[in-house]
DNA sequence: CTATAATATCGTAATATTGCAATATAACGA
DNA sequence: TCGTTATATTGCAATATTACGATATTATAG
């Protein structure tokens, strides 16, 4: 316990949790909104744009890089970071695919 | 520490946070699809659906109704749950909006 | 080479999640 | 009323997450 059961359940569904997940942080979404709004990519920005310490957002960082979200690359004494939007497009597809089969209310 | 820090971050990004949350894990997943998949709703057909006991899964449950991902909505001795789309459209939404303002690739 | 700047990693304390057995609750049917 | 069915709640034990100070690591400037 304490751990989360993944056998009985198809690699689709284990993939789509784990992409969620990452995705359930406020740290996370913050970082993924600022890396919409800036033209390029980033690095210590983040520690002066959020409430929180380097280290709490390095991990953060690599916990989205893991989960395929975002994109880093070096670059010099810095690491610039990317959304990777085909990563992210999977999430789209799976909201989307929501919509259809649903006829109407039934509660 | 162990607690999310939620303080510094907008409620914009605190909510979709909780949203994404609340659909990171296999077993809420699949309780999604599997009510995508339904003409009506559901109750006791997910104990015999996934690999997890009643206990677990009604938490499960709770947890996306309190997410307002699903409803439910009694009748007789059984809860007949279904989607809210209207809020899983929230995740469309944010999805959807990290699309524009990306010009191309960064790293 | 040395200092500095940018990140990452380690170690750890506090707290949250997960899963389930046992048990409670609630609504029916006989 | 009693038994049955459906679901929720409680109370853990095991494990995962979160946050951060201290400390590495790495690259560049001078």
């Amino acid at each position: 316990m304490g751990t989360t059961k993944s056998e009985g359940f198809s690699e689709e569904v284990n993939e789509l949790a784990s992409l969620f997940k990452a995705m359930g942080h406020p740290a996370r979404i913050a970082i993924i909104q600022f890396l919409r709004t800036q033209e390029k990519c980033i690095c210590t920005d983040l520690v002066n744009e959020l409430p929180l310490a380097q280290p709490t957002i390095s991990q953060h960082l690599k916990e989205l890089k893991n989960a395929g979200i975002i994109q880093g690359s070096v670059s010099g004494t810095s690491i610039c970071y990317c959304l990777n939007l085909e990563r992210l497009s999977e999430i789209e597809s799976f909201m989307a695919s929501l919509k259809y089969d649903q006829n109407s209310t039934c509660c």
